[in-house]
DNA sequence: CTGTTAGCGCCTTCAA
DNA sequence: TTGAAGGCGCTAACAG
């Protein structure tokens, strides 16, 4: 195996000097038409592609960004919210547009968490995406932003990092609004177990006020915090079910929970959407092609994703920036609707 | 904002030269226990951090991989299978456990195909893992192994590069042979339309193999090329029931053809499993949460994971390597069942 | 327009 | 045991 070709030897090649080879390979200003021809042939000739460590080292950037994604403190391979997973191809198509690499990491245990992205030169900042249940992960990273790394988040159970998040409790109000319109009273508000965080205060905000509009009765659910989401929805509206709590809907914080509550609905023989209108938040993948499809409140994730990267290169360049909040759409689909044109009316599920 | 501090700003603060510097934090020999502790001191004080480019630069290896997700050739955005999206997390828990950092790019478009990782000097190698059906993604990255890339992969469509892969054959001949003892005889084989692919001949085969075993008769309906997996298998069981072909169970050669099967079951009041088993190949992680639950040939990501990293080092290495297949489960939930007791069996669906 | 000279920050001989 | 010097491969001033 030969020795590696470096801008020497083009240089040798075409008979310059090696800055002059830089300088042609870049297209900086002051090299001749002529002498760039040559070094542009010479180099393809050798196949030389530039060391970016070398490239890398003399400028000041990476060009690379680090994508945390923080899951639940479990034990390794627990699942990761679909979400997220959504979330990070969209960070990554944002950060393809700005010519960027993006190192990706799954952190859950204490143990291993890792954030000097900044300081050891691996990267010019951090996109931390995850579960609000890790709160050692959260605050790992709070500490590591105040150590100087550039940090901006997905999900963060507080505000104490900068973050990025839709406008959750309208959100929350548009979906049982829509319920309401479509009939049902007795809506079910199942929450994800865990009070401390942001996304959940505000949706089931949105909830009550929406139910306070209109007068109607609030109820809330709350799943246990062990276990996936959809373990969890399905765990607490089987209860429901199990003290007889009348209802004729379910709005769900998320859409894991609300594909566990349809699994449980279903196993009790409850027929969504006659029965029981369900629907959940986030615009998971997967939504459209659950029995029935379900309805949800759809947070764009390709905007997310653009917002998370555009924000944090404006923290990188020590600009101001601002997170505005990420676009939400209602869709309406036969979990909530029987008449909905996505899917027949008449079946049994 | 002031200037990074270096080796040397540690050296002047032990009173030490640089090169003493560096060897007493790397736990080089010759150091004396006493310089060794009085820079470690220093070095913590300054909060000093090596420069990763420049450890690199020396270096010869990145310590980094590349993985490549190749997604269909449409539209940005398009949703990536779920199942690489798991395998992107097991692949990143193998490479973590080797010390290793991930580059992650997800590519679809021929105009933005990249590959000249190893060229770089941005990663050792590349993990490609995707589908089939992009072709032109595969002939890009194997013309790229050809001009000293490492590539391994998972999900192309022929072994021009080398391919881990599960026993595709042995996985659905077992499928087939679950729904036969569970008392059916009309089984459909729903294929991925795309047939110039490895896994689809190979689950094809083993669907044929184990029906010939039965004497049974064969049956095959082909997807549509166009759009998500899950329309594609709605459309093709919508098809078959339009065309009022009886049968009484479907084996999906992917989970992604499965759900969408569901729902045109579902649709058209098919009762899953009474009237028509289930039953899907790879082991989706919502799988477990469709309703009813899906049975599947479950592949082991992370055995898979950590396999791709493992072939990947050795061929860095220049070792020999060898790609042995990947461990499958047969994972019986009640889309085939009915008496399963993962899910009720007096359900309606 | 081109070449020379310094580094970027670190590791690694080789002398002292 | 320590330090001086020479790169790793490249970019960027500055001379010529």
């Amino acid at each position: 195996m030969t020795r590696r070709c470096t801008s020497f030897d083009v240089a040798e090649g075409a008979g310059v000097s090696q800055s002059t080879v830089s300088k042609a390979l870049r297209g900086s200003e002051g090299v001749s038409v002529e002498t760039r021809r040559r070094v542009l042939e010479v180099a393809a000739a050798l196949d030389y592609r530039p060391d970016q460590r070398a490239v890398s080292l003399r400028s000041s950037a990476t060009g690379r960004i680090a994508v945390v994604i923080l899951g639940d403190p479990k034990i390794r391979g627990a699942p990761i919210n679909s979400f997220y997973m959504d979330l990070l191809a969209h960070v990554a198509a944002a950060a393809a547009d700005h010519d960027q690499e993006i190192l990706v990491s799954f952190q859950h245990d204490p143990a291993n968490f890792f954030a000097s992205y900044c300081q050891d030169r691996i990267a010019d900042g951090i996109i931390v995406i995850g579960t609000a249940r890790n709160s050692a992960g959260w605050r790992f990273f709070a500490k590591a932003r105040s150590q100087g790394e550039n940090v901006i988040c997905w999900g963060s159970p507080d505000d104490v990092l900068p973050t990025l998040r839709c406008d959750n409790h309208a959100g929350a109000a548009t979906a049982v609004r829509h319920l309401v319109a479509t009939g049902r009273r007795r809506i079910i508000f199942i929450g994800p177990g865990w009070r401390r965080q942001h996304a959940y205060r505000d949706r089931r905000s949105g909830y009550i006020s929406a139910m306070s509009e209109q007068r109607l009765p609030v109820f809330e659910a709350q799943a246990s915090l062990t276990g996936t989401r959809e373990l969890q929805g399905y765990a607490a509206t089987l209860d429901l079910m199990n003290n007889d709590v009348p209802f004729d809907a379910i709005f769900a914080a998320s859409d894991g929970l609300a594909v566990g509550a349809m699994q449980a609905l279903n196993k009790c023989g409850r027929i969504i959407p006659e029965d029981v209108a369900v629907i959940g938040f986030d615009g998971i993948g997967s939504a459209p092609y659950t029995v029935p499809p379900l309805s949800t409140v759809e947070q764009n994730g390709a905007v997310a994703g653009s917002y998370l990267v555009e924000a944090l290169h404006r923290m990188i360049a020590g600009e101001d920036y601002q997170l505005p909040a990420v676009p939400l759409k209602l869709i309406w689909r036969a979990s909530s609707c029987a008449s909905s044109t996505n899917s027949s009316s008449i079946n049994r599920y």
